[in-house]
DNA sequence: GTCTATATACAGATAGAC
DNA sequence: GTCTATCTGTATATAGAC
């Protein structure tokens, strides 16, 4: 595990937070190297190319992911109850990233919508023998969606719809419950 | 109740055909003529700027929802279950102009995203004196956001995760059943 | 490793002919 | 009502200096 150059972290940071912020257009390279501090031509050292830097987005993206698939199957309160209270959090570094590559899977991006379909796959895996059925298994992984869409909507943070302190127990509880069968 | 003219509704169409299959980027003015048959100059026509056509299409999906709320009031399956169940349609009308749009907020468009939480309230007021709670209702909105936000991620209709068939069953019976308490 | 300067392409928009 | 031609800004990318 090689560590990366702390300049090209610093990019993707920014490359990440625009896209988060304000969408798949403003998230220029112009934009993005303004914004990290860095010049065009110093961006370019490190990500030779628009592609490229979409690339490492997705890089990060699937390490974050394996982390928090760990997290997850180690969780107390278990899994499901996990996996819910955690697709509502939005200022996560693995949820900003989720969030911003979703941005590029809805403008086109084949590479990231396929990574996508591929992580949503490896947490209903690990979801799988924690539910009574398929059905239920849908049911959790169709919530998690919904807060994860609801959060890429208020984008840079603005208080949305999404349930919060009781209101979040309360459906834990319900999702739960329904997911036992 | 003005009839518009025919060439104003092709480009309309060709906008959203644009936005929910190649993503917000490629929904060029110039791609959009191009769609619909007609030059750029015969476009401005009818949209005079880039904003006059996103704030056509957000007339357009606003007249389809007052629609779909009396279709749903009007359900013999109840509105919980005719709700989550056209939730899916990914090539109805309504839902075109729903992925539509919702390209269009997340490309930071602020009236997009407006309109988006405005239709998503007047769905929520119409259902919530069907279930049992305010956590249920949540259940029920959270669960069609998610088979929406995989829908737009499909964009152009590629099979998906989306439960069909006998899965669409089983997911809005276990739904209804939670959602009544 | 990081910079400036520049080439090429395409975006939104205007002017005015038909 | 629909067209062509054109202006201006900005996106990605290259070249090469420091």
């Amino acid at each position: 595990m090689s560590r990366p150059p702390r300049a090209r972290e610093l990019v993707l940071d920014a490359f990440e937070r625009l896209l988060v912020t304000e969408g798949e257009r403003a998230a220029t390279m112009d934009a993005t190297a303004r914004a990290a501090g860095v010049s065009k031509g110093g961006l370019l050292y490190h990500f030779g190319s628009k592609d490229a830097l979409e690339t490492g987005l997705l890089e990060r993206l699937h390490a974050l992911v394996e982390e928090d698939l760990d997290r997850m199957s180690a969780s107390t309160e278990g899994p499901v109850a996990y996996f819910v209270r955690t697709s509502a959090m939005s200022d996560d570094t693995l949820d900003r990233a989720l969030v911003a590559v979703s941005r590029l899977a809805q403008g086109g991006h084949a590479a990231a919508g396929a990574a996508l379909r591929t992580i949503r796959d490896r947490w209903a895996d690990a979801l799988r023998s924690h539910v009574a059925s398929e059905a239920a298994l849908d049911l959790v992984m169709l919530v998690s969606d919904g807060l994860y869409f609801n959060n890429a909507l208020e984008g840079d943070g603005v208080a949305g719809p999404t349930p919060t302190g009781a209101a979040m127990d309360a459906l834990v509880e319900i999702v739960t419950r329904a997911a036992r069968g």
